[in-house]
Parts: C-alpha cells; structure tokens; sequence
DNA sequence: TGGTCATATAAATATATTCGAATATAATGA
DNA sequence: TCATTATATTCGAATATATTTATATGACCA
C-alpha cells in the first residue's frame, strides 16, 4: 500500500473490485444524494455490511457523504466514475457476445 | 463469486485492483504486443509474479497472447479498457487537487 | 541428445477482504 | 429521561490474494 501513482490507482479501483459496491454505485449512478436506508431496502444487503461498504468507498473518495437529521446520505463524487463504470460494462458484454460466437461455431 | 452481472463486473474491475498489473496495463497501453521478458526488464518483477499477474489479466479477458518461438506476447484485449483506465487516473488527480487547496485554506 | 532460454505452474506463507453478530452513537419524539 | 430509529464501529471466522522459492514445460541450438 505504497503511494506511487499505481498504488493509488490501484487502491480506487478496488472500489469497484466489489459485487456489492458494484450495485450501490449502479443505485447511485444518477448523481443525487441517497439515504442509506433506500440502498438497504433495495439492495438487500445487512445494515452493517452495506455501512462498511459505503465507509470504504468513502474513504476512497469514490462517493461523499451527508447527515441530515437520523439519516446519512451519499453521492457520487465525479461521474467520471460513472463513465468509467459504463465503459468496462460494455467491454464485458461485448466478450461475452464475441465469446457467444466462438461458441456457435464449435470453436473455443 | 457468482455469475450475476455485479459478481462479473467486479471481478473484471479486480485485474484494475493491484498496482502491477495497473503497471502491465501502462505498459501496453499502445495496443501493441508485447513480449514477458520486455515487462519483466522494464517492470523489474520477480519472473513467476509477473507470470501469474499476466495469467490473471488474460483469464479475466483483459489482455490477450501469442506464442511466438520461446517468446509470450500479450497485449490489450479492448482499448476500452484503457479510455476506462484514464477515466480512473483523471479522478484520481482531480481529486488530489481538490484535497490541495483544501489544504492551503487550512481546512480538510 | 543434452543444455539453455523464456515462460508457466505449484506449494507455502503472509496479508487482505468479506460478512455476520454484537455493540455503540446520534437524532428524535413521547 | 427513556425508547426508538438510522447508521457506524468492532471483532472474529472464512475466504481470497500476493509474493517467493522451487520445479516443470517447450522451443531452440550445439
């Protein structure tokens, strides 16, 4: 965990290394501010784990955080990570189409 | 690990996820091949390390390779996966501007 | 055939990540 | 103040990942 550029790089990308922080980033993708508890409810995940997933991401910068009154809510920080999140979808949907096609053809 | 489309999205971005391979993607960002023994010179990794980081990148599809003689190339599977890559590095130092001038204002 | 070069694989160890259970905290309302 | 709601933190077990050393494979050459 060293701080050159590929450390750090790295360690942003874990962000995404994540099922779970995956969907909650798929929930947050339009950019507002989402209660926890939506995330919750929707996502299916136990209290604490999805709090330690939202701290971690957090802590990367990834998303930012608010109070207001009982409930916390996040965002996004730069939908560039949205851009970026979109971009390797399709490079994993087209392999699985290219792989598709190998498939057909008996090849492999 | 399961197959659903967050399971298979994270573990694509987990090739992104380690500052050696971050590296290794530096490294072939021109699309072109290139052979092991180049990345172990240039990189300075232990050969068996950098011979399971490759296999790591190539079994999640990331990157490609050719045998050529004794030689291995590998190279970039989806140039996507690059734009994808200076999306991240682009956040990444926007944000440690902003952490900047949050510092010379003395706050943080 | 035997040796060497380039790379891969295996096994061992060290370290990191994930999740659930229990507990803590902070805001609100009775 | 006490209870409740919303969220965070701590800890431990299970699992995954990274690194090193040793060994294996396959191509080439003498």
């Amino acid at each position: 965990m060293e701080d050159d550029i590929y450390s750090l790089h790295a360690e942003t990308c874990k962000v995404f290394s994540n099922p779970v922080r995956i969907r909650l980033l798929e929930l947050m993708r339009d950019g507002k501010w989402h209660p926890v508890g939506e995330m919750q409810k929707v996502g299916g995940y136990g209290q604490a784990n999805l709090s330690q997933h939202l701290s971690v991401m957090r802590g990367r910068g990834a998303i930012y955080s608010k109070k207001e009154g009982r409930q916390v809510f996040y965002r996004i920080s730069d939908m560039r990570i949205i851009r970026a999140f979109d971009l390797i979808r399709a490079v994993i949907s087209s392999g699985a189409k290219a792989r598709g096609r190998l498939l057909e053809k008996g090849g492999y």
